[in-house]
RNA sequence: GGCAAGUUGGUGAAGCGGCUUAACACACUGCCCUUUCACGGCAGCAUUCACGGGUCCGAAUCCCGUACUUGUCACCA
């Protein structure tokens, strides 16, 4: 008996060849200097924002050298699935206008791309080729430590401070006669197939990573899982090494996490002789937590989950913006001298990220998202708030549907100008900020006028009912509230009033701030002129008189 | 404990041997503008680049050591 008999033993279906799996995922008829990327999630849960910054330089790369951006599926662990999670990954991308030019989606039975499939637990066969392929050349081998045996290696090794993990003499099971081994599996024992490492610890190789520049590295000498006992699924380094392989993957963005089972992917790919893909290992996203830092979590950080960013509404692009920035810090002044170019027109260059892990700053986010806003129509942000209400105010979106160019006026206040008003910073705060222009959510509130006498304040509405025209410009409105304010003993001359306010009973401050009041119930608001022609004399009227006859 | 990477202000960072008495952006503070708020304008905000030593005419920038931080050492990705 010999090792064709173990591999064939152990994968009894496997008949197809390296070779013709290489024949059937040819090489990619692309420029040369296209690249392709993939975003490659496993299926957990919420989309974290690490991994969206991933993406994002993904998308970003492919994109910008006319390649292909592609979605894999990297499901191997069945007992972590989460319910929902690849449809939401689909989502976000969607809702981030990311789409992949390859995936395929289980739930709605689409495939685009001649690589397919794209979901991991349907390429075993593809994997268990591999695997069978080094079975027979002795170059992997089944493993029969059990869990217990495992741990008793791993105290032994922390006791003794020796390194962790099974190489060397704690590889029981890698010199096995090729008979015993059959005999094992025939008697239905549990096994893993692990790589037969030829690595030396104290050998180190050279590495270049796009971000890092060049790493001295020990050679890795573990005889990994490659396969596991359960399921017959590759682990993630060997499906790592097949699929991007056979998808012909040109670049392979992932977090600094990775940076450490580079030796493994190294020897992975030395083994087969295959082309190491470039890799550029990105800066984690970190968190502040007390003194220390950490790596942001989605568990204890909202900010670390996606659906954060779309429940608040910033706007896509507005966080993207922010993404990059923290990609590449020279972004920013690329988008100066390029206002209105897409940002995949943006050049990304790993040497220029930054090595360490970065805090997200969100006042930098509601910064970029509040400029961003600020240079978008009135249609967009009613476009926005519209479709973000629909999906988390129902109420508010009902009122904007009916009042669609009364909702736009509003927007459009001092927006139509050079440097236009820097109001709203994500679309769930609009509401809380122009509630008042909707006589819906008006009715029930109840103006306070703070210090200001009420006999005082309905002598002033009503005086300004009678002066007040319609049609007025804006200069002639004001004028008119000046000279009215002159009739009631109320200053019009800020600097004089300021030097001797004795002579008044106020200024124009005070008689703007209780129309202001009387039509808003706030102190601060948009430019009041603005508002009072949006709201018009009848509301404006209805307004004082429920003052007035108090 | 092993291995790897990193350490410039409150935050993100530029800089990569002299042009740096350390860009820029965010945040913060003050003043000005002003019918409120916002915008905008102006000004301020690290005598210093974790620490120690070395190389050099000259170091945030190069070398060595120390400290600290982060990541990783699963049949998880």
């Amino acid at each position: 008996m010999n090792r064709e008999d173990l591999a064939n033993l152990i994968f009894p279906n496997i008949t197809k060849t390296i070779e013709e799996y290489e024949a059937m995922y040819p090489e990619r008829n692309l420029d040369e200097n296209a690249k392709v990327t993939r975003y490659a999630p496993s299926p957990t849960g919420f989309m974290h924002i690490g991994n969206f910054l991933a993406a994002t330089i993904d998308y970003v790369i492919a994109k910008n050298s006319g390649g292909i951006f592609y979605l894999r599926n990297e499901d191997t662990d069945t007992s972590r699935e989460v319910e929902g999670a690849v449809e939401y990954i689909r989502h976000i991308l969607e809702y981030y206008d990311m789409n992949p030019d390859e995936y395929e989606y289980r739930d709605t039975n689409e495939t685009k791309g001649e690589y397919a499939p794209y979901i991991q637990s349907e390429r075993k066969e593809i994997y268990q080729t591999f695997i069978k392929h080094l079975v027979r050349e002795g170059k992997a081998y089944p493993c029969f430590l059990t869990q217990e045996e495992m741990d008793v290696i791993r105290e032994g090794q922390a006791r003794d401070k020796r390194r962790i993990g099974i190489y060397g003499r704690y590889a029981k099971y890698r010199d096995l006669p090729v008979e015993e081994a059959i005999e094992r599996i025939k008697n239905g024992e549990a096994y893993t197939i692990r790589l037969k490492s030829s690595g030396d610890f104290n050998r180190k190789f050279k590495f270049n990573d796009l971000a890092f520049g060049e790493m001295e590295l020990p050679e890795n000498d573990l005889d990994i899982p490659i396969m596991k006992s359960k399921d017959g699924l590759p682990t993630y380094h060997f499906a790592h090494l097949v699929d991007d392989h056979l998808m012909h993957t040109t670049h392979v963005v992932r977090g600094q996490e990775w940076v450490s089972s580079i030796p493994i992917h190294y020897e992975l790919f030395k083994t087969f002789g295959f082309q190491m893909p470039k890799y550029i290992h990105i800066p984690l996203i970190l968190k502040k937590d007390g003194d220390s830092v950490r790596k942001i979590s989605k568990r204890l950080d909202p900010e670390a989950r996606m659906n954060y960013y779309e429940e608040k509404g910033y706007p896509a692009l507005a966080l993207i913006e922010a993404i990059m920035t923290i990609a590449n810090s020279n972004y920013e002044a690329w988008r100066e001298g390029h206002p209105d170019a897409h940002f995949t027109e943006f050049t990304f260059s790993p040497k220029k990220m930054s090595a360490s892990g970065a805090l997200f700053d969100l006042d930098k986010l509601d910064n970029i998202s509040k400029n961003y806003m600020s240079h978008l129509t009135k249609e967009e942000v009613y476009e926005g708030v519209l479709r973000w209400s629909q999906k988390y105010d129902t109420e508010f979106y009902t009122l904007l549907t009916k009042y669609k160019d009364y909702s736009m006026a509003i927007y459009n206040i001092e927006r139509e100008q050079k440097k236009p008003r820097k109001d709203y910073t994500y679309y769930s705060e609009i509401k809380e900020k122009t509630w008042y222009m909707y006589d819906e959510y008006f009715a029930t509130s109840n103006p306070d006028f703070l210090e200001y006498d009420l006999q005082e304040v309905k002598t002033i509405l009503t005086t300004y009912k009678s002066i007040y025209n319609e049609g007025d410009t804006q200069e002639e409105w004001f004028n008119h509230i000046k000279e009215m304010c002159e009739e009631l003993g109320y200053a019009t001359n800020m600097k004089e009033y300021k030097i001797d306010p004795t002579p008044y009973k106020g200024s124009v401050v005070d008689v703007t701030n209780i129309l202001r009041i009387a039509l808003t119930t706030l102190t601060t608001t948009p430019d009041l002129y603005s508002i009072m022609q949006i709201l018009g004399k009848e509301k404006i009227f209805a307004r004082f008189d429920k003052i007035i006859a108090k």
